[in-house]
DNA sequence: CTGATAGATAAGTATCTGCTTATCTACAGC
DNA sequence: GCTGTAGATAAGCAGATACTTATCTATCAG
């Protein structure tokens, strides 16, 4: 839940590709694993790390698992970033236009 | 310069207690140094990861180095992190906010 | 109950990190 | 030239990381 825990977690490509994973939606382990070419007990420690650090949530049913993006979890990302608005040049203009996108 | 780089230079607590220190200004690897319980060598290491991601950038002054933020450094981690704009919950709103104070 | 399957855990290993001390390079002042 | 200082580099090391194979647990289907 903190930054040092989100940063390393979010440092792995292949961490990062699960997370990528999850965007379109729940999936369990089988289906976090498509592409990646580590074993399944790879798989099972790259989502306990990213657990860990609060980046996604899985709920149990059955003998399945069914992993999300917890929605809270690249908050303390954002809060850090936006220290360093200062330093983001012409990146905001695009922000804006996301945001008023959102808005619709 | 890529994403796996930049998280990784962030992963480290010292590495971003050093950018934290540059914030206010360009700095000198002493003075990056202050307050952080680790040699000279070890900052001069840090500094080395952190320019190699593309984070900080750095100016001779005879025999002073002078370090500052590169503003486009974190731009790749805004834009890894705008993909995720779904699971931003309320914390939009609080971006919202600092864009409309940046535009005063 | 039996067999198959989803996923976690254990144990081992090669590589990577972050640190140290020692040393080197380069500039500045005398 | 010499001396001091800023910073980088070298070498070595303990601990962490990311992976593997083997095994375990738990659920489902028959």
């Amino acid at each position: 839940m903190n930054e040092t825990d989100i940063f390393r977690a979010l440092a792995d490509p292949n961490r990062r590709a699960v997370l990528e994973r999850l965007l379109d939606g729940e999936k369990n382990a089988t289906e976090l694993r498509e592409g990646l070419r580590i074993s399944q007990p790879a798989v099972s420690q790259h989502v306990a790390v990213l657990r860990g650090a609060g980046l996604i949530a899985e709920k149990k049913e059955g003998r399945h698992v069914r992993y999300s993006l917890a929605p809270e979890g690249l908050a303390p990302v954002l809060d850090w970033l936006t220290r360093y608005r200062a330093f983001w040049p012409e990146r905001v203009e695009r922000l804006k236009a996301l945001l008023k996108e959102m808005d619709q």
